[in-house]
DNA sequence: ATACACACGTGAAAC
DNA sequence: TGTTTCACGTGTGTA
């Protein structure tokens, strides 16, 4: 079963990056996933980094959504995915991501499938730190202990201190699985009870942990032929020159887990060789290494030295970089799974918000404690005097919070900011101060109070007061809401609330959006270069 | 003085700057400082960007740590500092910025040194708004009027109602200078008492001035020789070749302030000059337009259109690509300024403790608002022993809503079904008719509006009106709804609101929140097509 | 000497 | 069409 890993056939016939710098790790993930069963519901290869663990989730998605490999990570990013070949039925997919995602109300989150479906996406955002991580994290205690975990719901599934493997079980896993390999560690789920299968763990770790280094590639298969491995140039995963590139430093690379993939080996003839099986075209790509008089150059053994460090250094470069970007990249959509109301979704206005929305939630804090101690204050003078203390002080913030919304609406709307804006939906924002006043006029179908209490707990707007009434087929609905510093001006107020109420009003047109996201995204892979 | 602006030996004495990609900025205002005298304690070049103003922080750091002037905004960043000339001892600066950065909790902040180090290295993080500048920002106000503003403490520092006047007068700084350029605001600070001195605000202005408008210096600099400055192509800070194309497309740079900097001056020559007084070789960058045959195929005259346009747009590009990236760099400032304990100086632990941090916010707030709602529950107990419970809520609910809720407490409470359901949810339903009255009391975390109306929605109960009010971390909820025949029975309708509004969990809620956002950034990406 | 982190220019892609 | 954003490869300084 281990002779899969670099058999010609195999590697031939499966592999096809259109992108010859894309590292290998992900055709192997794929590779991987295509040769087991059906059951494993999803695979998360956790990458070690130098201080986290970041998760590049590949989905096997054999629950009947979606057939195949995926990986999902740099989709999440990232539009360009054209490193990828097309899944087969990737309308299955994003139905299935987007039905799990928007109806977040409506839909039976406790629905096994939905449920499942649900922790593997999550699973993305997650990172676990190596340091603190034998303890807490599965994954992080199957690379510091080096050992495999295989848990099932017969055995510790759901008694295991490890908070992922409870969380995995309560999301319908039954089987959860943590191969560690020299530089990360692949963790595989499935809905179904799966008892322990060692040659597994064993095609994992020569498959995974051949990717850094080349040489325990012979003693891991056991039967397969490293001559052909090393004579014929079209069958390995790279050629002789940077096999001896790698084999050159590999002694001080295994006890370095920072440089767990600065040897990655090129696919360049792997991808040759596989162009075409989805109809690709060897896109003449800017990098001039990598073309057919570049392997003339390289293939003699001979003074290969010279071009074998000379581009040996650079190889790495570039792959740490690519590790480095994308480390970063991870940060940052985990920065913008924490912080809400990214207002424009570019990079820069991402840390703006985040800067705000972290001054925000300092001032609540601050706000919060000195309530808390104004309480502690009340409530020792509530115990002291009788009840009526009490009833005066919420009268009085009653009656603050009625004074401000009182004069919202005597000053009248001389700069509201109101837009009609076609399909009977009328959004007038005012704000004044930490306050707000969203007054909401529509038809009545479909449910409009839910769709603007929605859209403002979607943009974390506490609401004050709000009163919703209808008359004759329209109605009108005045919130008063607190918002946060980032959400001030009126216009984006405005346009984010609007934007969530037509987002949530094409509940139909939800699939067209999907139709049209999936669309680009076909668009976008097909297109790979 | 103002002649030392181009003077040969000044500019060819100084600039020492390796990277020929440098704006001049940097350099004009390191030659600026080290021009001045030593109390300016540190110059901050406010950008005017088109959504913000952000610094550029120069330290004279006269105050005995640094005796030089330094850009430190790429020096928080990135530890590569080649652009600029080492400074003598960076590693006595590097600590200084470590140990203010770093025990900002610890140390004594309240020391002047510290406070003066501490108010400018933290204006890098500041950002004006231009909009709303004019009355609370005093770069901003010095960029709208135009006019020189000279602020020291005996007169207007600390009465300016410029709240960042106020704060240096705060920090120590004695003495305050905005002057405004084209685009920009040079702030000049220092912590001891200086007269005005008009020469060096026209200097300032000459400098800075000429940065992006070669034009107006002939009439900003009075008694300087601009024969010189265009004929002497070794002292000028461009060369013609580039001043010309600059000066072909001034005319709608200037009613853009976006663009601000986009034909910032490229110090070719400059660097060639000045290679070598720091020991810099000449290393042989791959950019190939920066050489000396490069210069004279960007001279000639005639024929010349063909490379300005064609290396216009490229010029462009890598300028506002310039811009991006600095753009990027200073919300990178701004987030490390508001996230304590950054560990390591990286952006990605940047990013990561950020994401950290906004979750331990996020906790702390959940569990301060928890502590408030057991705070009022043990205060209603403790006032309960004393009082009725149910009529000291039913008058709190009677005194902040309207007049429809008198109605509902004049028919007391005999026939309405209400139930106390564990976590701080009460609902009240009345079925009148084919109408039913839902109150439902809770308190304010978690969006409760939302989550009723979508219980709501779920159930197909056309809402007729609605009105939430919150009192002191307490919302209460009436709504009246429409009822279908086959909810009639009051229990089975409370039952099933109670069931939505309850059995929603609620980490998932959340979590589905973040992944929606996070879908919603994808999905805002990939285009409807 | 090596890994790492950053900036830079450039091509491509999306509004 | 132009503006802007992003990723990539590369050069370089620092630890």
């Amino acid at each position: 079963m281990d002779d899969l890993i670099i058999s010609p056939s195999s590697s031939s016939s499966l592999v096809s990056l259109p992108h010859e710098t894309q590292p290998s790790l992900h055709q192997k993930l794929q590779f991987l996933l295509h040769s087991q069963p059906e059951w494993w519901v999803y695979a998360i290869f956790w990458q070690i980094s130098n201080d986290d663990v970041h998760g590049t989730l590949f989905l096997s998605w054999a629950d009947g959504h979606f057939n195949g490999t995926k990986d999902i990570s740099p989709r999440l990013s990232s539009s360009s995915t054209h490193h990828y070949p097309p899944p087969p039925d990737r309308a299955t997919f994003i139905n299935g991501i987007h039905s799990l995602i928007n109806d977040d109300e409506t839909t039976n989150i406790c629905n096994d499938l939905h449920d499942t479906e649900w922790f593997y996406v999550m699973s993305l955002t997650r990172t676990f730190s190596v340091s603190s991580s034998s303890s807490s994290s599965l994954p992080g205690k199957a690379f510091t202990s080096g050992s495999l975990l295989w848990l099932n719901s017969e055995r510790e599934l759901q008694f295991c201190n490890c908070e992922r493997a409870k969380e995995a079980y309560l999301h319908g896993i039954e089987t959860l699985v943590c191969i560690p390999t020299n530089h990360g560690v692949l963790e595989l789920g499935s809905s179904d009870l799966i008892p322990e299968n060692w040659a597994l763990a064993q095609q994992v770790k020569s498959l995974l942990g051949s990717d850094l280094n080349p040489n325990p590639i012979p003693k891991q298969q056991p039967h397969n032929n490293p001559i052909q491995f090393f004579d014929n140039h079209n069958i390995s995963f790279a050629d002789i020159g940077i096999i001896a590139g790698v084999q050159e430093e590999e002694q001080e690379e295994d006890d370095k887990s920072q440089s767990r993939t600065r040897a990655r080996i090129r696919t360049d003839k792997m991808e040759q060789r596989s162009k075409g099986k989805f109809g690709y075209a060897d896109s003449d790509h800017s990098d001039s290494d990598c073309n057919n008089p570049s392997i003339e150059k390289r293939t003699p053994k001979k003074r290969g030295r010279k071009p074998g460090l000379g581009r040996e250094t650079p190889l790495n470069h570039v792959e740490a970089e690519r590790q480095r970007r994308e480390k970063l990249n991870h940060r940052f959509y985990a920065l913008r799974a924490v912080v809400p109301n990214v207002s424009r979704m570019d990079k820069a206005s991402l840390l703006s918000d985040a800067v705000d929305y972290i001054n925000g939630l300092k001032s609540k804090i601050e706000e919060l404690e000195s309530q808390i101690q104004k309480d502690k204050e009340t409530n020792n003078n509530n115990n002291n005097s009788s009840s009526s203390n009490k009833r005066v002080k919420l009268e009085m913030a009653d009656n603050t919070t009625d004074n401000q919304s009182t004069t919202t609406t005597s000053t009248e709307d001389q700069q509201t900011t109101s837009s009609s804006s076609g399909s009977g939906i009328e959004v007038e924002v005012r704000v004044m101060g930490p306050e707000a006043m969203v007054r909401v006029q529509s038809e009545k179908t479909n449910h409009p109070g839910a769709r603007l209490m929605c859209a403002l707990r979607e943009l974390e707007l506490g609401v004050h007061h709000a009163s919703m009434s209808c008359v004759n087929e329209l109605m009108l609905q005045d919130v008063v809401v607190k918002i946060p510093e980032q959400l001030r001006c009126e216009e984006k107020l405005k346009s984010a609330i609007l934007a969530r109420l037509m987002g949530k009003k094409k509940q139909d047109a939800k699939e067209l959006n999907d139709l049209f996201k999936q669309l680009n995204y076909l668009q976008e892979k097909s297109k790979p270069i």
